[in-house]
DNA sequence: TTATATTAGTTGCATAACTAACTATATGTC
DNA sequence: GACATATAGTTAGTTATGCAACTAATATAA
C-alpha cells in the first residue's frame, strides 16, 4: 500500500551488507593495528560495562542486541582473556554479574579514540542532520519489528 | 574537527546492533515460517543469481560484500542443498561459474514476497525521503572506507 | 621457454550467531 | 511444605565470518 512499498528487500541488502560490514571491518582493523587483541563484538560488551559496571548477562544481551546463548560465549571469551569476571549475585544466585578487571579498564580510552577515529572517517562527508535521520530511522525500524515480536 | 565529529562510536553501536539485526532476524523468521529452509545469507547469494545467473564466486563475493573464503563456504552449503551448481569456466579454468538449479528457481517469487513484506513492516512509518537519505548515507560511508582500504 | 608474479578458489583456525534442549535457582499456588 | 511455573544461564549442533596459508591455473617477463 501507499508509497512506502519497498521492492525486493533492496534496502535490506544495501544496509546489511554494505556499510555496517565496512565499518565493522575498519574498526576491527584499527583495533588490530593498535595492538588490541579484542574483537568488535567483545568491545561492544566492554563498551556497556564501561558505562555501567556489574550488569547481568541478560541485561548485557539486551543492550547489545544478543540472545543469552551468544552473550554467554562472548563472556566466556572475555573471561578467558581476563577482561571481565563473573560474580554470582547475592540476591539471586541465578544471576551472574559481570565486572571489568583491571586489565580491561585502561582499554576504554584507546578504544573510544579508535571508534571515534573510525566513525569520523566513515562519516567524513555526512552532516549532522543526515546522521540524525539515520539514527531516527533505525530506531523506528527496530521498534516496528520488536514491538510485535512473533517469536 | 568541525561538527562531523562523532562521539564514542555511538552511531556504530546503534546501526550495527539494532536495526540490521532486527530486520535480519525477522526476515529469517519469515522464511522459516513459510517453510523455507534457507538462511538469509544464502538468500543474499541467490538474490544476485536471480538477477544474473552464472556469476563467478569472486563476483558474487563483491556483490554481497563477502571475502572469497566466506563465499566459498556459502556456496558449498548452497550446493549441498542442491540450490546451485559450480561449473568451471571454459575460458579460464580457475573460475567457477555458479548457476541456479531448477530447485532454486521457483524460490525467487516467494522469497521476494517475504522480503517485501518484511521491509514493509520495518519501514511502516518511514517515508521515501528518509529511505533515500539512509541509502545515500550508507553508500557514502561504504565509499569513504573502501576507497582507501588499508588492508 | 622458462622463471616469476598474479589471480580464483579452498582449507585450517578462531570467533560469533541462532535455535533448542538442558540445569539450577526462584516464585507462586494449593 | 509440595508441585508447577518462570527465569538466568549453559551446552550442543549448525551456519557464517575473517585472516592467513595454501593449490592450481593463467599471465608476464626474461
Amino acid at each position: 500500500m501507499s508509497n512506502n512499498q519497498f521492492k525486493r528487500g533492496e534496502l535490506y541488502s544495501v544496509i546489511n551488507g554494505m556499510a555496517t560490514t565496512a565499518v565493522a571491518r575498519r574498526l576491527q582493523k584499527n583495533f588490530r593495528n593498535a595492538g588490541l587483541d579484542i574483537t568488535i563484538e567483545q568491545w561492544s560488551v566492554l563498551y556497556h560495562l564501561w558505562k555501567e559496571d556489574g550488569l547481568s548477562q541478560l541485561e548485557l544481551g539486551n543492550r547489545t542486541f544478543r540472545d543469552k546463548a551468544s552473550t554467554t560465549r562472548l563472556i566466556d571469551n572475555l573471561e578467558k582473556q581476563e577482561l571481565v569476571i563473573r560474580v554470582a549475585s547475592k540476591d539471586d544466585r541465578r544471576i551472574n554479574l559481570v565486572y571489568l578487571t583491571d586489565i580491561a579498564k585502561p582499554l576504554q580510552q584507546i578504544t573510544y579514540e579508535l571508534a571515534n577515529q573510525t566513525m569520523n572517517e566513515a562519516l567524513l562527508n555526512i552532516n549532522k542532520e543526515e546522521i540524525e535521520i539515520v539514527k531516527n530511522v533505525f530506531q523506528r525500524v527496530y521498534d516496528n519489528l520488536m514491538s510485535k515480536d512473533l517469536s
